[in-house]
DNA sequence: CCATATGCCTGACTTTAGTCAGGCAATCCC
DNA sequence: GGGATTGCCTGACTAAAGTCAGGCATATGG
């Protein structure tokens, strides 16, 4: 842990959530309680589901409703429920909420502007430039990777993206039934692990290792979402990849890969695998790799 | 209002306050309410008076009381006269609440680090360094500039600040008594005015324009504190004394400067000064400017 | 079709936060 | 030395936030 980079960060974070924080709460509530003043913000003009609102809000079940029950007294919304499922209901602005809406709107441009405003010249297309960075960066921090069972639907939409994505970009598409197939249980432990990557409980990335005796750790279908491309998380994917295996005893790992993915390729180079002769008969690979493990 | 920066302000602040401003709370608040916390924070190891308590944390009198003695009677906090003026009273922690401070402080600490700890590389670097222009910018914004008596305690201090600075710059030092007086009635409208700026109510810089009736403006003791140097608050102040000049009927505005001050002399020429004749016999001048003014 | 789970709701709380009007002692300023 | 001011305190509130135990429909999986 690097003192001076954390003191950096403190500071950061001291000063940000005095200007940012306090404010836009301030801004936000209109003579409202802050909560109402949220939850009306996040219904937005498209409306939403409660379970989406308790998620996003962090409410307990509850207080939402009251709150719900509180807005929809002051006719700014409706709860009504949803096609599919009857149990779900789905909260939507009335004009009178959607005005409301309009107007927190903006408050949050003006509020916006006034961090902007008393900045001359260059400043403040630095500042801009600065928070974007910032601010990607910090999504990045907010990804988190974690053993999730293969069966699980956010599972299977992640390879179903990857799926979407490799035909998109190999030469001759992509078939999964030509592929040598995988099954759920050799991603299961201990035959092996499939980790999700997620951001606010969205999944925005993959990747799986299989575990067969006396052979090399396997790494299968690697897969980060174009919403957070370019910000590390297909390396960190593989790292905890590379760790899972090394902490259950694998000393080595290897991989295949199609020429056409590019930055595949170069992550795999820049993380130390070489490139080794074919190892299986992938009707999609060109290249296959492997890496030491350290114990 | 630039929509396209105004967006980008828009998306730090909300994933900023989602990852920082919330956690940030979170990690704070160990079981006891969110105020103690921050309370006993700021109160920190080398003890405060209650009014500083109150203005930095833009509390209630009774509030800040009550949240006191919740503490003192959880044998965290003491609080007693303080030396000089016995109406004020300082808080300071006790043994148990110093040992209470530095849990959070290493909170603190792990909750930056978890923000750093995801980012491989150069990425956690560019991080901290955006973060850093982000909070030095911000700072800037957060500087407001108002009108405020000469004789306030807060515009003395700058004055003398402002002496001390120059008597460490100028060849030969600087006694006031030697300079040409300015009288606080001359600084108080409608004669002149006297400009404070100030960051979270302290003050960091100063700067005064005398309106004599049939002679151009003149501007006096433009001074900006070590703490915000740097960051446009000197040009920011400079504009406001001629914004108040024009708007009373104004249409010229001058000034004399030392020619060691380079900085200011390098503002006052970007900012449109022209060089012009003495027109006083100033001890410490050696540059005279004069600009005109838009109406 | 029945047991179980899910999604949302209500009632009945407790805990924090925040406000306002005084009150008392120390201090300041003629 | 006496009136005004300042700094902190208490009492008596209201409002908002948050919690918990059910309850009632609507699904779902044998």
């Amino acid at each position: 842990m690097d003192t001076e980079l954390v003191a950096a960060v403190r500071r950061f974070n001291r000063t940000v959530t005095q200007r940012v924080g306090a404010l836009d709460d301030a801004y936000m509530a209109r003579g409202r309680p802050l909560a109402q003043a949220r939850l009306l913000w996040e219904i937005g003009p498209d409306g939403a589901e409660v379970a989406a609102l308790r998620a996003r809000l962090g409410l307990d079940s509850g207080h939402l409703s009251r709150l719900l029950r509180t807005l929809e007294g002051d006719g700014l919304v409706t709860v009504a429920p949803a096609g599919g499922d009857g149990r779900v209901r789905v909260a939507s602005l009335t004009d009178a909420g959607r005005a409301e809406w309009t107007e927190l709107d903006k408050r949050s441009d003006a509020f916006a502007w006034s961090v902007l405003e008393p900045l001359a010249g260059p400043r403040r297309t630095r500042l801009v430039a600065a928070m974007a960075e910032v601010e990607r960066l910090l999504v990045a921090s907010m990804v988190t990777i974690e053993p999730c069972p293969p069966g699980d639907p956010r599972a299977r939409a992640c390879v179903r993206a990857y799926a979407r994505d490799v035909a998109r970009r190999f030469d001759d598409g992509f078939d999964p039934a030509l592929s040598s197939p995988v099954g759920d249980e050799e991603l299961t432990p201990p035959a092996g692990v499939f980790l999700l990557a997620t951001l606010n409980a969205e999944p925005v990335g993959c990747g799986a290792v299989k575990l067969r005796p006396d052979v090399p750790a396997e790494i299968k279908r690697v897969w980060v979402s174009d919403a957070v491309r370019g910000l590390g998380v297909g390396r960190r994917i593989l790292d905890e990849l590379e760790r899972y295996a090394a902490a259950r005893g694998w000393t080595a790992v290897r991989l295949d890969t199609n020429r056409n993915l590019t930055e595949a390729l170069a992550m795999y180079r820049s993380a130390g695998y070489q490139e080794i002769e074919p190892y299986n008969t992938e009707r999609y690979a060109h290249h296959w790799f492997a890496k030491r493990l350290a114990p």
